[in-house]
DNA sequence: TTACGTGCAAATAATTTGCAGTCCC
DNA sequence: GGGACTGCAAATTATTTGCACGTAA
């Protein structure tokens, strides 16, 4: 889509906060691993796909291999260091706040917008079928441009 | 992962049922969107990834190609006559009911069960960003076996 | 040292597309 | 008859894997 490549360098973490946290996930801390935790782990708040966290960190000066951004997206996600967010898109997008929210998905731009925690209450669980556990509780609230180029259905 | 496909043939939706649900989409009704509709819409309580679909298809005795199934899926979807749920395998799985409902998924198993839509109440929904419209909210309760093979987290 | 990580390129998997031929209205 | 639909195979896109080499503990 785009040919030229907006060099802004990503803001990042202080090394020693990504160092802590890779070892309090019992992961070694690589090289790679510190730059993409520095990018990851700069903002609390932020969704990527593997394809722009990876561009991400290249610009951010480290270079490395996309297929370590994606081998270390699963590690750190089994970590639960970061979390996978299900959309209808072919790519996964991580979520870099573990705590419990939830998320806007504008689905024309495949993009995630945090809503906070406490914004949306889920009154009566279900209990889950027998020998089952809840892992987590995931709401997408799907959105889409209002008066789309296109037309708009009527109500 | 199964080498013996067992052939026990799909439950069928009435044929004229489904040229009135495709009359109803503005979808002319070929024999390949009546086949697929006709498995499809046997059960509104069913959730089909492509290739099952596909199988379930060519099992009832009409022969389509998988591009075909891909294909009418979109449509059916555009159309509002099934609905696309995102979980976080890499595969797309549809429902056959629209209507309003969540889902357990049981990620070991990659599997969605229907959670009525009453058992769910959502409270204080966030308005949505300017220029937005809500256009659903999909809610999913992702479950994992208790006492897996392997190791159970303490609470 | 030595198991754990990484890069690369090739393999997989799911899905989409181009185009020639077929079928519904 | 003519545009809508389908099949096939090839293209795309997202992700995973095998294996030789590098590196943290």
């Amino acid at each position: 889509m785009q040919t030229m490549i907006p060099a802004r360098a990503p803001a990042l973490a202080p090394l020693c906060e990504v160092r802590s946290i890779l070892k309090g996930a019992c992961l070694r801390p690589t090289r790679q691993r510190l730059a993409l935790g520095r990018v990851l782990f700069a903002d609390r708040h932020r969704h990527v796909a593997a394809e722009d966290l990876f561009r991400d960190v290249v610009v951010s000066g480290e270079p490395l291999s996309l297929a370590t951004v994606y081998n270390t997206l699963r590690q750190f996600c089994a970590a639960g260091l970061i979390r996978e967010v299900a959309t209808q898109s072919g790519r996964s997008q991580y979520d870099t706040s573990a705590g419990d929210h939830h998320h806007f998905y504008v689905e024309d731009e495949d993009r995630l917008i945090d809503i906070p925690g406490e914004t949306i209450r889920l009154d009566r669980l279900p209990a889950p079928p027998a020998g089952h556990r809840i892992v987590a509780v995931d709401v997408l609230v799907r959105l889409r441009r209002v008066s789309a180029p296109g037309r708009e259905v009527a109500p």
